[in-house]
DNA sequence: TTTCCCGTGTCACACTCGTGTCACATCGAT
DNA sequence: ATCGATGTGACACGAGTGTGACACGGGAAA
């Protein structure tokens, strides 16, 4: 597993100094992709999934900003600037359009670099809270989006929650009584057998997974990895 | 009761440093393994069940992601990975490969007590109160889970609460009235031998584990070790 | 506003499967 | 050997669950 990093630089010894050192420290943890000039950056951003990118902000084209904005519309991995000492106001406007973190010139590589491994740590944190998946179905917290077979699949919002909750608790029986309690809270006062109107819904929407959902008789339900 | 922590270092002072530290600290809470090489610590990983283990990463023989992955497919005990100052990157593919925390050298060894104190007290919650066991047969009381020799069994509604009871009271013989009362609490207008009945088929389910429900001629049944 | 549609709760019916009961076989104690 | 206690197979009933249909209500579209 490695991690792809968009470096864009115009000093050209620079940037061979900074793919150098990714390539080299990270011992194939890093796949550098870099670029030199605006529109050759944005091209490529267009076409790739970064897990990190490293922005110099004047640029020759288009400046760090506008790759910024151009990457925050596509997704929202870790960004950090690099900027010319004495430009505060730059760094301002950075994290305005979204960056994570900056480095001000001359910078050494090694702290970059520290600040790199930082960041993407915090992402994969993050998305490992909100990625939920159990077998061929997966879900996104954050996106709230459904998958089967990466294949997506769009259900409502009660058999969102009710799958939420089922994948945080994959492989225990959940009572309906919990369920309830989980994903109805506040009105209570409906029939157990509600729960099993949504499971059914829920089965149907899951397709080919459906049977991943495994009823125990006498006390629930169950999400098994097949 | 002892925590049982594997510590895998290979530099001597430090091993003796740390399995003296927890030895005087715990005073007897730990029991305490150790290894200095790659191989002697994969060969106790798989000869042991461990709480807790402490690996340090550059090893001769395996590193200390080998033994993470050996462990981490065996169970899911606690795992803190030592690393040396500046192999930051060392630290991320450790919690790519499951590791549950992380100290960079040189550290305090109270320091390191802490966390593993730490992880230990969560890992206990997942575990504990909800975990009966008795023999070859385990049961997740959260889960609802019953596994024979780690084995999943499936059993019924009735079986299930039967085995919670039997397990709650192992090694007591339980008569016919209190088994009745115990499960099927309202439905008291039933013969005393549907006990029997249950027991016939949680036998049956429990395949070879069944032999260790034994039958008190006269006054009940008994769940014993074996 | 009105109209329509979609999400959701409820009911009715069918059916599976768990469970209680009985009859008979077997075991064990005296 | 005898008798009470327990194991075992079979069976029938009913609880628990799947499924289709419908009604209600809120939000979007006209």
């Amino acid at each position: 597993m490695s991690y792809k990093v968009l470096i864009v630089e115009d000093l050209q010894e620079l940037l061979e100094a900074m793919s150098d050192f990714y390539r080299e420290k990270g011992a194939g943890l890093w796949e550098v992709v870099t670029a030199s000039d605006g529109k050759d950056a944005l091209a490529k951003v267009a076409g790739n999934d970064f897990d990190l990118m490293i922005l110099d902000i004047m640029l020759p084209g288009a400046s760090g900003f506008d790759i910024c904005k151009a990457a925050r519309s596509k997704g929202d991995c870790p960004i950090i600037f690099v900027t010319a000492l004495g430009s505060e106001n730059s760094i301002l406007k950075g994290y305005e359009t979204g960056c994570d973190d900056y480095v001000v010139k001359p910078f050494s590589l090694k702290q970059l670099y520290a600040k790199s491994l930082g960041l993407l740590k915090r992402a994969k944190k993050n998305q490992d809270s909100d990625l939920l998946s159990c077998g061929s179905i997966s879900l996104n917290k954050r996106t709230m989006l459904v998958k089967v077979n990466d294949r997506e699949v769009s259900i409502n919002a009660k058999e969102y929650f009710l799958l939420v909750y089922l994948l945080e608790n994959k492989n225990s029986v959940l009572t309906r009584r919990a369920i309830l309690e989980r994903v109805w809270k506040d009105d209570l006062d409906v029939t157990d057998r509600v729960v099993d109107t949504a499971i059914r819904r829920l089965r149907d929407n899951l397709g080919e997974a459906s049977g991943q959902i495994k009823t125990v008789i006498g006390r629930g339900y169950r999400l098994t990895e097949e």
